[in-house]
DNA sequence: TAATTCTGAGACATCCACGTCTCACATGAA
DNA sequence: TTCATGTGAGACGTGGATGTCTCAGAATTA
């Protein structure tokens, strides 16, 4: 069913952030697919690990990009990011566990390049005075990919419904990291303005 | 050097978290002694990582009843939960990595038994008026426990000082849960009082 | 229909981690 | 010193996942 080399690493994560044992027969099950075609696509269980590595980066990346964090007031970058990454949460869970796995170069690069980009838009909130400066931007930066890797998870587990998942994203993280926390607003901009639909972060684990 | 079972257990613990796949080469290694002595303790791999989680559980159930999480105000009882879980949180870290894992009934028994008890420390917290009833229950637990999780990555990785993690899960966490947000207090009854020390908490990842 | 391409199923061989064993040595007690 | 206990180092066999192969059948296209 699943041919394409994006939608078998998306399967693979729905198994591999739970159990980063499972056997290539599971993995491919789970996808649809024979074992076969799996090594056909992915030589091997390393490439297709580095690949589900690099899939979930780029995807990270395209949050950051399509967010605009380096731009504007960092508030607003926050919930900019939170709405562009929770669809792909599942990827950020998988790469919150396993984040030092891999001692490949390029991997750990790109990793440390979007760490930094998360880096910086806190440390710039804290320099607009929008972020609390008594928490380190090194922490806030781990708190939220925690966070964004929790919503993953608890999506997946069924504990935590896709269309709330923004909006407890943001109203936990931001709660804690603004410096005037704002009132806590009933309905803030999550089921309002819609600028991307955030009940599309499915974790495709088995919909064949 | 390290004999005791819970002292290795502890030390697998600072390789297991971060890389699930570990030989038993490596782990044998970071407790300081050789893998015939770690089969000698413990009979086989799997035999390992069960009591690795179950050590993991018993320490995370300690820190519910040391902190009395079902006796009194819910925000004092999460902040005396910080303090008693900070010190294990590399523990809570492995566990959040794979608490799924285990398909072995009693430790997902003894699993969803501390979860309840989160649980209900939030649902009573909501009851009461302190924590926001706009988030779950359950959403409240899953991000706390991964926040902690974030705690035990972070002091590993050298990210975050030890000294630093209750006031740092504190604020975050009870920022972003609280009802009526407590105006960001510069320092908090973290370095105050020391019913304990919060500097104990070590990785114990290679000190031979 | 016929040809081509792709996939699934299964059968191998290989490799590596694991489990077990033995032996030498260090430590501590008698 | 002598004995006993426990540990480290290494060798060895085994099992199971992995990698590779072949072949039959389905899907697509001409």
């Amino acid at each position: 069913m699943a041919t394409d080399r994006d939608t078998v690493l998306e399967a693979a994560v729905g198994v591999l952030s739970r159990r980063p044992t499972a056997h290539l027969d599971e993995i491919a099950r789970a996808a649809g697919i024979s074992r076969a075609t799996l090594h056909r696509l992915f030589p091997g269980r390393e490439a297709l690990i580095r690949e589900v590595g690099l899939l979930g980066l780029r995807r990270f990346a395209a949050a950051l990009d399509t967010a605009g964090v380096e731009e504007g007031d960092a508030e607003a970058a926050l919930r900019r990011l939170v709405h562009a990454s929770v669809p792909d949460a599942m990827l950020c869970a998988f790469l919150a566990g396993e984040n030092q796995l891999y001692e490949n170069d390029d991997i750990n690069d790109l990793w440390e390049l979007q760490i930094a980009r998360l880096h910086a838009l806190f440390l710039r909130g804290q320099q607009q005075g929008v972020f609390r400066i008594e928490l380190s931007a090194a922490w806030l930066s781990e708190a939220f990919f925690d966070l964004v890797a929790g919503v993953g998870w608890s999506i997946q587990d069924g504990r935590l419904a896709p269309r709330d998942a923004a909006f407890s994203l943001t109203e936990l993280f931001l709660g804690g990291a603004l410096r005037r926390p704002s009132a806590p607003s009933p309905a803030p901009t999550t089921h309002s303005t819609s600028d991307r639909s955030t009940s599309d972060c499915r974790p495709d684990t088995d919909t064949p």
